[in-house]
DNA sequence: CAGGGTATCATACAGTCGTACGAGAGAGCA
DNA sequence: TGCTCTCTCGTACGACTGTATGATACCCTG
């Protein structure tokens, strides 16, 4: 049996250990992840976690590649959404840090924008999540468009673009807000996606 | 002679330090930042960071207050602008990574954002820069409605956050994308302002 | 039941870390 | 001149770092 070769999904003992980094970062920030730290959060010897990540840096490219793979996989999940404009609002709603899982994704999420400037080996992780955000919403604006729902002034480039930066600001936000702002990051991004497409309004 | 109290400005020795540390940060990542790295970059000896700074949380800190403080000189210092939609604009612009030195500051209050989520010696600084941040908007806000340009469906309170939100995810593209994506990022800022207040053309 | 690949573990080593500490230089004042 | 306060420096120590390596245990195939 062959994996694809690139970009195949993590699973067994490599996930486990990608999901405890995770966690490691969530809790305790970036620069606690180490070899022993994250086989301490794993329960496993690190010799163990050497096996699975040659290096330190392997881990935290790991972790994050296991993120951007749990957030893809959530966002399949999401129940069907026939309206075009309130589907683009569920899935960027998906990506907002509103409860312990999400805020987890979110940590990771900002942590690897801030790192990605001055750590090359996670620059590719970073444009290609990017990429995928962007291009997502940009599918979404193309089908607005053609049911004459996007407005003016807008194109799907722009409009994703634009949808993507405000989506990544209100992830700051959330990651550091006490739960009571939630409505005020849910209004700002309803607020956002209402100016690039039109909403129904129920 | 007696320092004011609270939040006095740094200077001398000890902003050397903090900027020498902005700039270990900027260049090379958060977790390279120690008592040594940054008195190699700074040209001193790590006992004289260390009397000083006590510890290396400490300079953590100093780094994202003088970041900070620097923000806010800079901003102090903007050619005045009477319309109040345009001179809005000219502060959020001034605050995206358009150049090397704002790069800089924009890596820093990133690194920042993220870091205040897992480290509570941050969240301080971090909550302080953000408050800043969207009471010097909500002013222009209140502002621009005293002229009626606050546009329909928003508050000065709605709009301040969801700029913010929106310049704080523009900054992250700008810390890594590559000068050619500047357009796009003027553009979105532009969108997003134009939006929240009315713009005059020119 | 051999044998070999795969996975797990424990340990070892050199280097860096945070931090504490004391020695000394220089300025200001009696 | 001494005395004190502020600042700078260099070093020391234990803990932890990244990484390499060798010894086991397990499973599969023959």
């Amino acid at each position: 049996m062959q994996d694809a070769p690139q970009s195949h999904f993590m699973t067994g003992v490599k996930a486990d250990i990608a999901d405890a980094t995770i966690r490691v970062i969530a809790r305790a920030g970036f620069d606690v992840v180490s070899v022993r730290t994250v086989a301490k959060e794993a329960g496993l010897a690190p010799g163990t976690v050497q096996y699975h990540f040659r290096s330190r840096e392997d881990l935290l490219v790991g972790a994050m590649v296991r993120n951007g793979q749990r957030i893809v996989t959530r966002l399949a999940e999401l129940p069907p959404e026939e309206h075009v404009a309130k589907r683009l609002l569920q899935g960027l709603t998906e990506l907002l840090p509103l409860d312990e899982r999400r805020k987890e994704e979110g940590i990771l999420w900002v942590a690897l924008s801030s790192a990605a400037s001055t750590r090359p080996s996670l620059t590719t992780p970073y444009l290609e999540g990017l990429a995928f955000m962007r291009d997502t919403i940009r599918q979404a604006l193309i089908r607005a468009q053609q049911a004459g729902a996007l407005r003016d002034g807008w194109t799907p480039e722009s409009g994703a673009f634009f949808l993507a930066a405000l989506t990544n600001g209100l992830t700051i936000d959330g990651i550091n807000a006490p739960e009571s702002d939630h409505p005020r990051l849910l209004q700002a991004l309803a607020d956002g996606v209402r100016n690039v497409v039109n909403m129904p309004d129920d």
